[in-house]
DNA sequence: CAGTATCCACTGGGATACTG
DNA sequence: CAGTATCCCAGTGGATACTG
C-alpha cells in the first residue's frame, strides 16, 4: 500500500507544472495578450499615443481600475510607455514602445488567423451543435 | 440635469461592448488560446495524435473535468477530432485537424516571439520595480 | 485629469466521488 | 479507460466613492 495516494501525488505534479507554466515564456505572453483588455490598448496604442482618458473612451465599458491595472503591467513589461506632463490639470500619454509595436504585429498575425479561419470554426460549431442536439 | 449618471452610461457601454467582443473573430480566438490547458494539449498533439489518459499525462497536474472540458471545445471548434475505437476497454484518440495545425502553427509564431523576447521584458520589469522600490 | 481605495458578487476551476 | 456529477473556495474584476 502506498502512502501517497493518487489524489496526492496529482497535487504534487500540479504544483510542480504551475511553477513550470510560471517560468515558461510562452505562458507568461499568453498570460498577457490573454487578458481581456491588453490586446485591446495594444490595438488602441498602435494608431498612435493617447492619453489615459482617450484610452477610455476609446475602449467603451472599461472601468478605471482595470484601465490603470493594465497600463501598469504593460507599462512594468515594457510593452508601452507612460509620459508625464505637469500642466495643470496634469497630462498623462502613452505609447508603444519598439517592444510593444512587435507585440502590436505579433496581435496583427494572430488578428489574421482568427477572421481568416472564423468562418470555418462556426460551421464547425454548427455542425457540431446539429450532431449532439 | 442628465437622467442618466456616468456610471449608467458606461454600464450600457459595457454591455454593447461585451456584445461586440463576442463577436470580434480576434477575441474569440484569444479566448480560446487564452484558456490555461488549450495551448498544452494543442501543443501536446502536434506530435501527434494522443489517447485521453496520454494527455493526462503529458500535461501533469490536469484535472479529469478540465481535460474534457478543453477537449470538448476544441473538437466543437473544429480544432481536433475525437476517435473512438469500441474495444474493451474503449479505447479514444484525439488529432489536430488540418484546422488545428494551422492554431498550432500560429501557437509556434506566438512561441517564437516569446522566446525570443522574454528577456528583454524581464530586464524591463527588473527597472521597473527598482525605479519604483 | 488621472488616477487610488474599498467592498463585494460572481464564476472558473480544483477536489472528490462515482459510472458505462 | 474515459469520462460525468457535485460541491465549494479563491481570485478576478465591476461598482462606488474619494484624491492630488
Amino acid at each position: 500500500m502506498p502512502t501517497t495516494t493518487a489524489a496526492q501525488r496529482r497535487e504534487q505534479a500540479r504544483i510542480e507544472y504551475d511553477a513550470f507554466l510560471r517560468d515558461c515564456p510562452t505562458n507568461q505572453l499568453l498570460d498577457r495578450i490573454s487578458d481581456k483588455w491588453v490586446a485591446l490598448v495594444v490595438a488602441a496604442l498602435s494608431s498612435g499615443p493617447k492619453r489615459y482618458s482617450e484610452l477610455g473612451r476609446k475602449i467603451a465599458g472599461v472601468s478605471p481600475k482595470m484601465l490603470t491595472q493594465t497600463l501598469r503591467t504593460l507599462e512594468r513589461d515594457g510593452l508601452i510607455s507612460r509620459t508625464v506632463t505637469p500642466s495643470v490639470p496634469v497630462r498623462v500619454d502613452y505609447t508603444l514602445t519598439p517592444l510593444g509595436e512587435g507585440l502590436a504585429r505579433l496581435l496583427t498575425a494572430v488578428k489574421d488567423w482568427a477572421e481568416t479561419h472564423i468562418e470555418e470554426v462556426h460551421r464547425a460549431r454548427e455542425r457540431y451543435d446539429a450532431e449532439n442536439s
